[in-house]
DNA sequence: GCCCAGGTATAAA
DNA sequence: TTTATACATGGG
């Protein structure tokens, strides 16, 4: 990929397209903000960032050359060429081409296992702004202090806390969920540092045995926390999507994209339902 | 007020 | 093994 410095940070030109709206707000983060002059601010390992779009390439605000090794090119996994990703779903798989085309210039972010395990947790049964929210708050009273803002709390930090000490965030019933998440990673009998290679289904196995961890969240986990791009199997989550739509996909084709390929045909379905909602009224 | 949200635990069939 | 219901909370 080429990038070069520029005065106040860097700027990027990622292999195939990168739009951040579409990046962002498309459900697989919960901690970057839209400003009003449309640039996007976050925290991302303890740090603040912001960035925008200018022109051909995206501008990382205040980022060193070892910054960008470090962490951006990890963080937007920027090795990877999406529009040859999307290609290959599409090829392999026809059925999904509308899903595919439905929205460009997404990315899959590599965030911090313990931060995905934990949103995703907080995501069941629950709307993204109020999902948002409570991550808000989970930071804002157990993280620690950083430039511009609080970083996620630890594993470690929540471990030692009772579900009633969660009751500010208002996380409802989910409370629980995350202390015993905590206490397992915390404790060591989830193993999130070493999920980035080992075998996927003995990974989905122990992230289940946190109550309050069931499939959805495991496969969330995998995808978002770990980078594990073949995710979300396809004989399970893409006929469940749309249900006849998507029947007959083969997991073959697309096997190791099926994460990716899942958060076309999330955006596809959450398109699809939208248009029923507005056309009711 | 009502419906529902990036689901899962639990009980019942 | 499959299907039904409760769950806390608040956005739209």
């Amino acid at each position: 990929m080429e990038w070069k410095k520029i005065s106040g940070g860097i700027k990027i030109f990622p292999d195939g397209a990168f739009d951040l709206k579409n990046t962002f707000d498309c459900g697989q983060c919960f901690r970057w903000n839209e400003r009003e002059d449309g640039s996007y601010e976050g925290i991302v390992r303890g740090r603040y960032a912001r960035l925008y779009r200018d022109g051909d390439g995206i501008v990382i605000e205040n980022c060193t050359e070892d910054d960008l090794g470090s962490v951006w090119l990890d963080y937007f996994d920027l090795r990877n060429d999406y529009d040859s990703i999307r290609k290959e779903i599409s090829d392999g798989c026809p059925q999904l081409t509308c899903a595919v085309e439905s929205i460009d210039g997404i990315r899959i972010l590599a965030q911090e296992p313990w931060e995905a395990l934990c949103s995703f947790i907080i995501s069941q049964n629950n709307n993204i702004p109020r999902i948002k929210g409570i991550i808000e708050r989970l930071c804002a009273s157990f993280g620690d202090e950083s430039d511009g803002g609080r970083s996620f709390p630890t594993a470690q930090r929540l471990a030692v806390l009772s579900p009633e000490e969660l009751a500010p965030l208002r996380a409802g019933f989910r409370a629980r969920y995350i202390i015993d998440a905590a206490r397992k990673v915390s404790e060591g009998s989830v193993r999130l540092d070493k999920m980035y290679e080992a075998p996927i289904d003995g990974c989905r196995r122990e992230l289940m045995t946190i109550t309050g961890v069931g499939q959805k969240v495991a496969e969330c986990t995998l995808l978002y926390g770990l980078h594990r791009l073949e995710a979300f199997p396809v004989d399970v989550w893409m006929k469940k999507a749309l249900s006849d739509n998507f029947a007959g996909v083969s997991p073959d084709s697309i096997g190791r994209y099926a994460g990716v390929a899942q958060q076309y045909i999330f955006h596809y379905s959450r398109l699809a339902e939208g248009a029923v909602k507005g056309g009711k009224k």
